[in-house]
DNA sequence: AGATTTTTTGTACGCTCTAACAAATTTTTA
DNA sequence: TAAAAATTTGTTAGAGCGTACAAAAAATCT
């Protein structure tokens, strides 16, 4: 065997897993995890029911794959506003936008990721994504605080911070007009400046990102 | 048909749907609504499977009923203390006391709650449950802010203030060792005082709640 | 009281949906 | 063209809901 065919074997492997993930990431938006069954997967990626427990594992391991490929296209944007920040405000404005994605804040993407929390309390691989997802957020917020805020602060800064988010999603899977895109990113900013302090957030203001 | 056996059977049939009402509330705290097979409702009441579909139209109509239990005793707790506040400020300590009860914030209710907003995306009687509490919040917040502070001033307030408050259930949904109730409280009550300004919260700490 | 009807309770079956697997078929590779 | 890989089709086993029906109990009637 030729390194040609096996390379040829790994990229029809790659590429497939790739199409259903998509597939999935497709339907879970449309319908959530509940919408999510092996026969609806095939059929969105337009392959054949089988095809799918011979590329995974399982049927969990495609929903485990297709909500890391979730939160990337989500984290992505942030990765990028982060990079063009240039002051530590900045920064924490660039969280704050990046978690309110003008193309993807609507009732479906929403109740989506609602979906996903709830399953988390029964999954355990759900949940230690779940984790990881919040230490990525308190890492980005701390980044931005640390030379001007002590860590105690930061954490309890954080928790509301994180609780304000995903609270703000929660509403606007209830309904898109409940609450818009700029209200939500008002009501993260306000509480950002309300518990941090005037004082501080004029010296983070004025604060470069490069350490 | 006299009077005396119509109204024994009224009697026991409220008796009986009382009774799966309950099972099925134990269920949802437990294990979320994923938990809730007809089957194991009836189990949990002692009965037999069938039963069921005698005293409902269907398992969807129990968990609606169940909802609306689980709900009422969240409440009850919100309009006790509302009833013993003096103050319009004691009258939002209230709600936030009360929405956080100290024997069930933990993380089996949380997830309990967080499956029925997951639910709610798809089933519209839930949906609408959902809009009633948030009203219920907002009636109790704005019955204590109103001649202080104005509408539009409000409707924003109570939109942060639910976000908030679902944000830490949310999180209490991870785990009991994220956020304590103390934390939760604190959280809400910054936020309210953050947001309304000490002006006004030292207008509402003034005021006596009688109109 | 004894028979008859109604109400209540319990059981069993059928239908649908789903995940996972195995066998058969087609396609690709050597 | 033979072997290997990729894909499809069909099967199996299990869970859950709802319904139909059987059994038991209670109420009513004569």
């Amino acid at each position: 065997m030729s390194a040609q065919p096996k390379k040829q074997k790994k990229r029809i492997e790659e590429i497939r897993r790739i199409e259903l993930i998509e597939a999935a990431y497709r339907i879970f938006i449309k319908d959530g995890l509940k919408g999510l069954t092996t026969t609806r997967i095939c059929q969105e990626a337009g392959m054949s029911q089988g095809i799918l427990t011979y590329y995974f594992k399982d049927k969990d391991e495609v929903l485990f794959e297709m909500v890391r490929h979730a939160n990337r296209i989500l984290m992505d944007d942030v990765v990028v506003r982060l990079r063009g920040a240039a002051s530590r405000w900045d920064r924490i404005i660039a969280v704050i936008d990046g978690n309110f994605p003008e193309s993807r804040f609507e009732r479906n993407t929403a109740n989506a990721w609602i979906s996903f929390y709830a399953e988390a309390a029964h999954n355990e691989r759900y949940a230690r994504l779940q984790r990881l997802f919040y230490r990525r957020l308190h890492s980005n917020l701390a980044s931005a605080l640390l030379p001007a805020v002590e860590r105690a602060a930061i954490d309890s800064f954080v928790l509301g911070f994180a609780a304000m988010l995903d609270g703000i999603w929660l509403r606007r899977g209830h309904s898109d007009a409940d609450i818009s895109l700029s209200q939500g990113k008002q009501l993260l900013t306000r509480y950002t400046e309300n518990s941090l302090g005037t004082a501080i957030v004029d010296r983070l203001k004025s604060m470069p990102v490069a350490g």
